[in-house]
DNA sequence: GTGTTTATATTGTGATCACAAATTTCTCGC
DNA sequence: GCGAGAAATTTGTGATCACAATATAAACAC
């Protein structure tokens, strides 16, 4: 029955999801023609970016399965392609998990983010027409809203759209492919950085980076999502790696 | 019995790989206790990464399990963690094929190469002793040999381990997976560039770079790398790009 | 109580069967 | 000969069973 663990020592306190969660525990099926398997894959790779499953949690092939509803075959499937992603870790013991976070690992994932992102943001620049442009910035009055609201997950949810939307019209879908590994590796832990972030903004990155973005400033737009960046994986940094572990 | 199949255009020339090749055909397991899935993912990463599988072949589970001498199951979770990490590809059709090259992959590819992997040359460098250094200096020979020798497979092998050998030392396993990601992206295609890269080269990057080592010049390793990525790429496209597509 | 050993339950892995979709092959009409 | 259509084959996907390894629980000795 129990198919949710906590062996991390740094995620002891309580952070009850089922409140306010939006996770689809039944059907993953989104339309009638995709496999089982890219449900399972969809609907846990939301949990891992959106805070639906904590670091160090141990996550079950049967579990699983029965939580989706669907046998343990598409999530056996599911769990092998988020384990090539970095996104799970399956230790020698045969459990399967979520990654802690090192010092290490953060600090080569702020790397790549500055190395991918930024460009990613600047190839995308002249695909956008002032519609879009206006739809990055309702995606950016989501962020305020949930933040101030206190929506956790919707913060979430509207910061990766934020980045993404950005991302994907660069027409790169090699470097996104990168790029959206490198973020199922920090979702996690996103969530244990939101206090932090919703008491000192000290300075807007995504509002410089729309105005950047308005201005026609490929530097600016750049610079921004570097900014942004760094502000963000701080927060995240401050949070999760306290100790020196 | 047929499994292999060609549907690339660019790839209809003769290439045979029975000749020479050291790819095991039965009995993938290195270790008893590995469990067959990653001896059978090895074997298919080796395939893809030293030409051992043509671009836009077609790749069967139950194909690929008689070649193997392994069950269906083991290569079905092989095959989906290689297509998470773009190595292979899943088709609308179902089908599953080392993905064909185009301008735009190719131009991300190079892009990506240049952001990481000097840098990871870089990180390296503290943590090589003297005899490391010859050790990388003793793969660089090996190179030589195999490109003297016109084995096209002990080349790729070598230049593989070359890079490697340095960006292992740098003790960054997250950026390191995102490198051998994309190395299993344009692995299939290095062969079609070693016709030329046999023919002339002006200059050896390589040698460049061991020199750096020994000199203490992270600079010139950072460049000396760099230099090669662009050199080795450039080969890659000119025969795999030559039509505009 | 506490540490150690035994027994039970759970887990990932692999094999086999069934099935629908797609491909290939064969057949027939012209 | 040569396409068009039907039959047969092959494909990936999913379900179920079996098994060894691990982890958890229980029992026991002291």
């Amino acid at each position: 029955m129990k198919r949710l663990e906590i062996s991390h020592p740094a995620s002891t306190e309580a952070t009850p999801l089922a409140k306010t969660s939006t996770f689809v525990s039944a059907s993953p099926s989104t339309s009638p023609n995709v496999p089982a398997n890219e449900g399972v894959y969809r609907a846990l790779r939301e949990r891992i970016l959106f805070g639906g499953i904590r670091p160090g949690a141990a996550v079950t092939l049967r579990g699983l399965a029965e939580d989706l509803g669907v046998s343990p075959m598409p999530v056996r499937e599911a769990v092998r392609r988020l384990i090539a992603a970095s996104a799970l870790d399956l230790q020698d013991n045969r459990r399967v998990l979520v990654p802690p976070m090192t010092r290490e690992k953060f600090e080569q994932i702020l790397f790549a983010r500055r190395a991918l992102e930024p460009e990613l943001a600047v190839r995308a620049f002249t695909a956008f027409s002032a519609a879009d442009i206006d739809a990055i910035e309702a995606i950016d009055t989501r962020i305020d809203k949930a933040m101030k609201d206190g929506d956790v997950e919707g913060y979430m949810r509207a910061n990766y759209d934020f980045h993404f939307a950005i991302y994907e019209k660069a027409q790169a879908p090699t470097l996104l492919a990168l790029v959206e590994s490198i973020w199922l590796q920090f979702g996690p832990f996103m969530r244990m950085a939101y206090g932090r972030i919703g008491t000192s903004v000290l300075e807007d990155h995504h509002e410089f980076a729309i105005a950047a973005l308005r201005r026609g400033d490929t530097a600016a737009l750049r610079s921004a999502i570097d900014a942004d960046i760094g502000q963000g994986m701080a927060y995240i940094g401050d949070a999760v790696l306290v100790q020196p572990q």
